[in-house]
DNA sequence: CTCGATATTTCATGTTGTCAAGCAACCGGG
DNA sequence: CCCGGTTGCTTGACAACATGAAATATCGAG
């Protein structure tokens, strides 16, 4: 039988519980007031930085390709995304955000105010010591 | 120049970012497991609890009304959940967990391993100073 | 009793997600 | 070269989730 958890061991996943529901609250607001879904504005934002193929869409958004299909034709049709022949494989398509895509991007970014706001009430020490305590709980992985 | 945000808050935003990924995806494995989707498995983790009105459902969900009308049919055709009149005002159903979703529900929590894996590299004490940042991150978001 | 508000459902619609099937293009061994 | 297998993407059918508007039933105040 597996030991049970402790009391503070419980506390902490609820507190991780509410911030994973503050963060997606807020992501889909932010993505709302640009018009956009949620896998929409993921999507954006990666196409942001650079153009990716579908499938390494599909895998970072850890979903089936044909679904990304839909989500980039949506984006498309709005005029923020296009999509590119790969040079070098013709089976290939590029996703990339076009000007108006990228302009987007960064005005969804600047309005993720998720960074700001819930860290503020800590000092820069406390931040430091947050960052260590978050990667050593993603570190070990599964 | 003065960054908007500063490196290490930045660091702090994705390490969040990575935490609701992951808890995201746990909690879809954990729920399909159960033959679950990740909104059944919320609510039906919120009528294990006790039994609620629809309306106060869609009010934890953050969601509409009818929305829930739904996902409560589909969990009660399976027969985890029933709807019940709520004797003070007809208006009211009652969505109550039945003995078959108590069980399921009880077995979901146990498979939500999120809690022991990614927690289980800090010492009590490091889960001490995490609790005490998460609660003040989550504070009053002053 | 009547009127407005509340609780739920139904319907239409759109987005996200899966899976299976299909097509085009790549790549290896003959 | 060509052939067969693999890879990348799209299409189609379908289910779940989500919203909004309209319908129904009930409550509560005047």
């Amino acid at each position: 039988m597996v030991p049970r958890i402790d009391a503070l061991t419980r506390e902490v996943v609820d507190l991780i519980a509410a911030v994973v529901a503050r963060y997606h609250e807020e992501y889909e607001e932010a993505a709302a007031k640009h018009a956009l879904t949620g896998a929409q504005a993921k999507v954006l934002a990666l196409l942001a930085r650079e153009p990716l193929p579908m499938r390494r869409i599909a895998q970072l958004l850890k979903c089936e390709p044909s679904n990304v299909t839909g989500i980039v034709d949506r984006l498309e049709a709005r005029g923020l995304v296009e999509r590119r022949p790969d040079p070098d494989d013709r089976r290939i398509k590029l996703a990339a955000a076009t000007a108006a895509g990228l302009d987007t991007a960064g005005r969804l970014s600047e309005s993720l105010d998720f960074a700001r706001e819930p860290l503020a009430g800590l000092s820069a020490e406390e931040r430091g010591v947050l960052r260590d305590l978050l990667r050593r709980m993603l570190g070990t992985g599964a």
